[in-house]
DNA sequence: GCAAGCCCTGCAAGCGGTTGCAATCCCGCG
DNA sequence: CGCGGGATTGCAACCGCTTGCAGGGCTTGC
């Protein structure tokens, strides 16, 4: 069933190295030659055998992407974006859920096993750990997602989250908000840390402006309706939440909807990410976008960088936010 | 970096071929050699290399698993569900995300290149020549969420959509309606046509009972919600649609929204599928749910089983649907 | 104590390509 | 027409692992 070089050779009449070599970009073979192979590959159906050619080369053009968060929304975008800017490249994306959540051990093995390129890790909740865990084992990685870090021990593509909490502040503080509420994700995300400190920066000291503080136990809707129903049921709202995320936002949208609440009438709600659905008419949240086309792009390419050299001192490009105004914050202060 | 067979031999002593044969199953070696070699490749941190071993034995463990369907929220649930069911067997999945829609000549070959032990089709909008083609190449292929058939061709997990459709017309009968429209995906697509022609075989005749067609022009929100848009202009509606998907369905949802027309109240929604956020309290959709596990683990199952005899018929197996009762539908006629 | 048989083990030939090296070819030039 | 040199080409060794085959060691039965 499948045919192999030698028997393009065969029928070319040529060696298996002439045909190696038509088949190998900047190889030097005659006009005539590759004529030829081609006629006889083309005959014969050919397809030189990827297994083989890593084996010799040690590039597979296969790269691990690896992720746990197979339940945010957004990250169907994410794996769209990523597979098509793989492909794109003449790469292809060999997938690891880490969901489950064992250690690293297992899929670091097995990445190197399949002499994957590269690895991308694209998570925003996975520790720094795992990525540090192929640095280890001679894989070139890059996390995207990842924690920005003035001393990077991993290249890095994504956004500045301190900046991010800033800039919500930012944000509520034109529409006049005063009292603002923090509605993050589980207290133990760096990101959700990040925002925070962000948010505590900006806001602290200003006067007339209070800012309290809640977390949802995930970045789920239920985690995030539950936490805006206790909000509800422990006492006065804040004026204005900034939620950890879109889908988290969604969840505080339906705690308020269901406690009769109108947003942004009575309480307003600011998200991150600009998943797809936030622009959904019954959800229609204004948010803040991380750039998500730029940052896969960015990823790919510092993937390909670093398998190419992987001694490089690791490189972080953190990419600009932007507010997407959409309907759950009310317009003027 | 990378540590090979012949080290871990030298290191314990033993030949090339005892080393290989601790790693694999069923080989005759003794307890005292396997003892000797496993010291040495754990001092080593030996792992075999997945490309050496694909290329003599013929199998890579790797699983193709295709898909265009990177915009519907169900299928991250699906992607999700696919990846831990491929890992779980020792198998890993290479995506490939077939959504800009160019021919299947590429991805198979691409396929055949890397020796996948067998592709899955994941998708009910690609046309069964897809998998048709992987045929032709002598890759065994199962095809997932695809057309029920007397006569299949290829192996196939999914659902009855007549029966879909059949079920359908049960529920909103029981509910009372009369007025009965069809909202549907996309009329060149064959999910649609077979619900449609449940729908119509079960309402066909009924004193009392009219049915309405309309189509979306694609599996999206944006489409259901703009074809919703265009019913409330074009005149009455009817008591109650049956959607071709939930997302269709939240779509049509907003639209009616926006026009002041009550869910349940003043028309009634049967979705489709049983996405996550169907269940979001702000969507709380009445709908069909495909048993989306069985299906997965049914897929992969069948896919190993195919890989291992690539010339038994195809077989088809076919799940049953559930209705999930949410807030889109009267309860009672 | 001896032969039959079973269990292990190592040898060596692959699996399908790649690539350094040396031989060969062909061209233009004098 | 002969020569120098760059462009092609083929040879053969290798990438890392698997496996049929044959030989050696040991157990078992008589």
């Amino acid at each position: 069933m499948t045919v192999t070089l030698k028997e393009v050779a065969e029928r070319a009449g040529v060696s298996r190295s002439a045909v190696s070599r038509t088949f190998t970009a900047g190889a030097s073979v005659s006009a005539k030659t590759r004529a030829k192979v081609e006629k006889a590959a083309a005959e014969l159906g050919y397809a030189p055998s990827a297994l083989a050619s890593g084996l010799s080369t040690g590039r597979t053009k296969l790269i691990g992407l690896v992720s746990n968060n197979f339940r945010n929304p957004l990250f169907l975008e994410v794996f769209d974006l990523f597979t098509r800017a793989i492909q794109d490249r003449g790469l292809r994306p060999l997938l690891v859920n880490l969901s489950d959540g064992t250690g690293p051990e297992d899929p670091v093995r097995m990445l190197r096993q399949y002499s994957v390129d590269a690895v991308i890790v694209a998570s925003s909740t996975l520790p720094a750990e795992f990525a540090l865990s192929c640095q280890a084992a001679g894989l070139p990685v890059v996390h995207a997602f990842g924690r920005a870090s003035a001393q990077p021990r991993v290249p890095m593509v994504g956004i500045d989250n301190v900046e991010a909490g800033r800039m919500a502040a930012r944000v509520l503080q034109a529409r006049g908000y005063e009292n603002i509420g923090f509605l993050g994700g589980p207290a133990s995300a760096t990101t959700t840390q990040d925002r925070l400190e962000g948010l505590r920066q900006a806001l602290s000291g200003v006067p007339g402006v209070t800012l309290s503080e809640s977390f949802a136990t995930a970045y789920s809707f239920d985690a995030g309706e539950a936490e805006m129903r206790r909000l509800l049921a422990a006492g006065p709202l804040a004026d204005a939440y900034f939620c950890g995320d879109d889908v988290i936002a969604t969840g505080a949208l339906s705690a308020l909807r269901a406690a009769g609440r109108d947003v942004p009438g009575s309480v307003g709600l600011l998200g991150f990410n600009d998943m797809a659905a936030a622009a959904w008419g019954l959800i229609d949240l204004t948010t803040i976008r991380q750039p998500l086309p730029e940052i896969i792009a960015a990823s790919v390419d510092l993937a390909v960088q670093v398998a190419e050299r992987p001694e490089q001192p690791p490189e972080q490009r953190i990419l600009t936010l932007e507010l997407v105004e959409r309907g759950s914050l009310r317009t003027i202060g």
